[in-house]
DNA sequence: CCTGAACATGACACCTGACTCATGTTTCAT
DNA sequence: ATGAAACATGAGTCAGGTGTCATGTTCAGG
């Protein structure tokens, strides 16, 4: 058992196996939420035997934890992407919470997924948000001691950061995908410019 | 069927049965989440019989629509009294964050339950947070016509500020209920005053 | 090529828990 | 008082699902 819950495989073939599992496994979690997917759906879509996940998985939860150890790496490599060469902390605020939103209209079934951990293996959700906000905070300690931020507690504003990105993307990504996010996204940025930015400077 | 998604009883003694059965469900729910929640345990603790539930619901899923029916306004009640008297829209932004919070610590499991709902019964929880988001940005829009806030969408700042409280209530009110919020409250409050205020005002 | 370890199979044992129903009791308007 | 509607019962039905296991097959190193 490796940190993601699931037996590491030792050959080539296993390592498609598992591979096959995980993918059916988000498919089917993210269209019928966790308690609606069956392992025996997952298996045959994956087209693998039952017996066969329980050589990977100890159980459906263990299976759930990996998927979102999974899916926070990959959503942290886009996110990281999509802010690259941002020359200004607005700007990479900006991005991440058009980013996200672009995200979750993607990836659907990888928010739900992460966001429904949270009744299923509490502890890997929380340990999952808990990394992000950290990274977050040292985003803006930086932004701070290059003076693009203005000086003040900065853990709390990284949780109210990352509830605003993670409700825009419920609101703007699960249910209204089509809606053009330009405007709201613009809206928002600008109040957070303003509630972030050092005394005095203007735009 | 009521809008709540329950058979409305019609003598005393049903009424009160009803009741039995969503306060026992509450804590279960609340306790063990919605699949580890059982009928049979909830009956049991409302002291009647399996049988009887049925009278009243549909199914294990109905009742949880109903209780976010439920919880929503008393989550909206407590708000409205803690917010009353306020003198300004910031000091409105301030206490409903602190009173968010508190109402977390107090009532961990309704929040749990509203949450889970979104994976239990999405249309009732879409529905409970559109009403929600519709109130608050009436509440946003007549601040904008007291020059209070500066006019702009004010859509997405809705959404925007309720998910800065609900992260808020994740982090503060269930992970770490003994932390001390003033500090965290007071640093959100003022990201958001700088937010919204209007051009060139001064606190 | 050979052999042990890794991987794969799929029928089935076993259990949990939602929901039903035939029967009985309470309420209350008339 | 009385009868019809409302409410209550709880043992039993049944579907659906997880996890097991005895038996095969494939892989990789020697």
């Amino acid at each position: 058992m490796n940190m993601l819950g699931e037996k590491t495989p030792k050959t080539a073939r296993g390592r498609r196996t598992l591979r096959k599992i995980l993918d059916a496994a988000e498919l089917e979690f993210g269209a019928r939420g966790f308690h609606e997917a069956s392992v025996a759906s997952i298996t045959a879509n994956a087209g693998v035997a039952q017996g066969t996940f329980y050589i990977y998985f100890d159980s459906k939860e263990r299976l759930f934890g990996a998927l979102v150890g999974d899916l926070g790496l990959r959503l942290r490599a886009y996110l990281h992407d999509a802010v690259d060469g941002a020359d200004s902390r607005i700007e990479v605020e900006r991005r991440g919470l058009r980013s996200f939103i672009e995200f979750v209209r993607e990836h659907g079934n990888l928010y739900r997924i992460v966001m429904e951990c949270q009744f299923v293996d509490p502890e890997a959700f929380r340990a999952y948000f808990m990394d992000f906000a950290d990274a977050y905070q040292d985003g803006l300690d930086r932004a701070v001691a290059d003076g693009e931020v203005r000086p003040g507690e900065t853990e709390g504003r990284s949780w109210a950061l990352m509830g605003i990105s993670l409700f825009a993307g419920l609101r703007y990504g699960i249910w209204e995908p089509g809606r053009d996010v330009a405007p709201v996204v613009d809206s928002i940025t600008d109040m957070i410019d303003r509630g972030l930015r050092p005394e005095g400077r203007q735009p």
